[in-house]
DNA sequence: ATTAATATTGTAACTGCGTTACAATAAGAA
DNA sequence: TTCTTATTGTAACGCAGTTACAATATTAAT
């Protein structure tokens, strides 16, 4: 099951590259490689996420949000707050780590930061 | 639009008090009570939720899960962490207020934290 | 207790988003 | 160039939640 190389695949990473630590939900991405299926694009960012090189995560109103953040790619789980502005809609990877206090007794694996509000372009 | 009572509407809050701040999703309470259409339990939640009577949560994996916890009733964002356990796959409301610190020119309105991992039950 | 107004419910159909099956295509090694 | 098989497009499916609308049940007024 050796990768391959593919227009494709290229194409996607370009857009999510472009976007930085914003966040692409799958139709923004279908939207700007309309030569491509949408099934296509699911597949190509489901092993994009197998491979480390990008991350997703979940809205508060259930949608998914695909990230190439500058940590992605290095062993971590991807402890930083998804900050998404109700006013203009951008998604960001805030670049801080959080440092999540539980109880004691309970293991911490993963984690899924979401935060809405509003951002700083839209305040000033 | 005054709200009525009915015997849906009190037996799909007793199941959530029975939850405690264990989170259940809908497609539980609807197996909890097969008396009542999945349309219906879903226009209650919302309704509670309108209400501020409870409070839902995505998880990490795309489904809402709706929780009673203590706090709901009071004017408060739920801040809290939501944990699920991939072990027992239970999931509860961990009553501690996170400060949530984001980069200043930032407004924050609403989060919604999920965690997963192991739970003190099934660590010991 | 009756009646009237309307909030609530059940049924069916629909939507959005992601997945699966399978045959056709194309990347890359020999 | 040829072969192997990873990748793709098409179509159909599945799930979770929503909408439309007529039937029912709650509450207030009589």
């Amino acid at each position: 099951m050796k990768k391959r190389q593919t227009k494709s695949k290229r194409a996607v990473l370009e857009c999510l590259k472009r976007a930085e630590n914003f966040g692409l939900r799958s139709d923004e991405i279908e939207n700007q490689l309309p030569e491509f299926d949408r099934v296509t694009i699911y597949r190509i960012l489901q092993s994009f996420i197998d491979d480390g090189i990008i991350h997703k995560v979940i809205s508060d109103d259930g949608k998914f949000y695909y990230f190439k953040c500058h940590t992605c790619g290095e062993i971590h789980y991807h402890n930083h707050y998804h900050f998404k502005c109700d006013n203009c809609g951008k998604v960001e990877c805030m670049n801080n780590e959080i440092e999540v206090k539980v109880p004691s007794g309970y293991k911490v694996s993963n984690v899924n930061f979401w935060i809405t509000g509003v951002c700083r372009d839209c305040n000033s």
